[in-house]
DNA sequence: CTGTAGACTGGCGTCGACG
DNA sequence: CCGTCGACGCCAGTCTACA
């Protein structure tokens, strides 16, 4: 059984920031400090309820330190 | 001199897009359909205009018959 | 530290019309 | 076929507060 199979692209978002953020070791609220973004809408968008802009995507990859490239280069976005 | 470099992420995705859409040969109108979006909306995006969502983006994607990963394995992405 | 709720403003996304 | 304009509903994204 694979979950990523029934999850639609904001959870398959949503995922990706918290393993990302997870492996810096920061707190949300640390991710939107650097990302500028307020912190209860990370919240929002890594438990996939909210439909989340590119440009607002961007500085969330930028606050984690990576690019567009490599943040959808994963199984899950094929 | 590399142009892509001054885009901002708005004018990246929108070259993405009209590349890919040219190279399937369909018209914005078509692509439109095939996406399930204005047609009005998808001449915005192409030109950098519009700061798309990501749940319309994959729309968008499918509709060039491809993936969040592909879309953006290209070297502007990095 | 994370989640949720509620109130608010700006802009996403639709649509019809014209060149 | 593409670009632009104007009108408009609805939700993205902010912020305060409480658990």
């Amino acid at each position: 059984m694979n979950l990523y199979r029934v999850m639609n692209i904001k959870n398959k978002i949503g995922v990706r920031i918290k393993l990302l953020r997870n492996d810096l070791k920061i707190s949300q609220e640390e991710l939107g400090f650097r990302s500028n973004i307020d912190r209860t809408y990370i919240t929002d968008v890594e438990n996939g309820r909210r439909n989340i802009s590119v440009e607002v995507l961007e500085r969330v990859i930028k606050g984690l330190n990576t690019t567009f490239n490599d943040f959808f280069n994963t199984q899950d976005f094929k």
